[in-house]
DNA sequence: ATTATCTATAGATCTATAGATAATGC
DNA sequence: ATTATCTATAGATCTATAGATAATGC
């Protein structure tokens, strides 16, 4: 059998023994020391020598440190984003509580899998600043929309803080983040803990638990079912 | 009657109108850009511009940027953790639930009062990664450890999605951190909103309602009598 | 020819220090 | 004498570009 020595291209003066291809190493390396010391406080430099490249080929894969944040940040939201759809037309509509609830757990599921914790990063202040991420911003605006529409026919009128659907999905897209600093600290996200998220974004609402334990199970099967489509996919 | 017409030290290039001494002067405009931009993404220079002195002139005031963070860091957790200890002496010790309570409404309270939303700072990740906010850190560590406290003592054990009280704690302060978040989308934090954060944190714990309602209105009085005593001193 | 690296570096920062200066206070 | 500013600047970055080089692919 032929085993392939080299790649195309110049070889790295420390050679690599991934089998991923540059750009994933170079977003994974990023992902960590963004997560960990900030974006604005890592250099191109530190991202370059946790690859083992020299920091001016990072060029080549990206037009500058914005667009790597960029990718990381859209790779957070993506996987839910592009099932709130799909959320809605699985779940009955006279029940939103259902597909709020699936939607949560969808986010949960997507924060819990999404590598080096980069949920983390949405909420750095160099996001909410700069004009690069207007894209990120466009899309959580999405699912913050989502979180909020279904949340305001949902919920019960004097139990909401505030009557804007906006500030709602704000409330409960924080709430959700919470996986990100349970998985910083070390804890497991497994479906016990998913379910006790999502009941307290519904119990933020003001839900009362009786038709929570129903959402919750209704729920379940819709996401069960998503994740069938995506089998197929 | 006399007006004093200036300060001692050499006059600033742009005179000042403010009536805050410079040092606050400077935690107030780096307070405003650090939540805004964030820590690491702004310059000393910034800063003194928004103040209207000199670069240079900041560090006859503070050491370095790292001191101005500090500051503000310590300033939007020392209300509350000065107030954990009286807290739990006046709450009933077989009904934790109440101290907890009382906890969230005071840690909401302060962040919801502290100037420049500057409780955003506490996630920031410069915060975690350096060295010169152990300080910080180490008061917010007893912080959580509160938190976790009462929470472990007052949890449905099957309710709480693991045993480590550090980790509850951790949830917990996130929870309560949604304050910030609401703050910075215009919501006003009024009593309201204070309960139903504070009662969305037993809910997470599993705390069944009838003993929410029970500890939010021992709370109450509780968060009085030390409002009163504040005022006495 | 194409790909993916390398070396070298320009230009733009940014932090912190040294030392001068212009007020008030005594 | 003390206080609070100023000017000037050294030294250390950091980002991004230009152009060379060493592989494979055809």
């Amino acid at each position: 059998m032929s085993i392939r020595r080299t790649q195309p291209g110049r070889p790295r003066l420390i050679p690599s023994d991934a089998t991923s291809p540059p750009r994933e190493q170079i977003l994974h390396a990023a992902a960590q020391l963004f997560v960990t010391q900030g974006f604005a406080a890592t250099s191109t430099r530190e991202i370059a020598d946790e690859v083992g490249i020299r920091q001016a080929s990072l060029y080549y894969h990206f037009t500058g440190k914005d667009e790597i944040l960029a990718e990381l940040l859209e790779r957070s939201v993506r996987p839910t984003v592009d099932r709130i759809e799909r959320i809605e037309q699985l779940a009955p509509s006279e029940s939103p509580e259902t597909a709020l609830y699936a939607l949560a757990l969808v986010d949960v599921h997507t924060l819990a899998e999404a590598p080096d914790n980069i949920g983390l990063l949405a909420t750095h202040p160099d996001v909410t600043s700069s004009e690069a991420f207007d894209a990120f911003r466009s899309t959580r605006a999405e699912l913050a929309d989502a979180y909020g529409r279904l949340a305001a026919r949902a919920a019960v009128p004097a139990a909401t803080h505030t009557a804007e659907p906006r500030h709602l999905g704000e409330m409960l897209i924080h709430l959700v983040e919470v996986t990100t600093t349970l998985r910083s600290i070390g804890v497991t996200i497994d479906a016990e803990t998913a379910d006790a998220i999502a009941s307290t974004c519904l119990r933020a609402c003001g839900i009362p638990d009786s038709r929570i334990v129903t959402a919750a199970s209704a729920a379940a099967t819709i996401v069960d079912r998503l994740s069938t489509a995506a089998d197929h996919h």
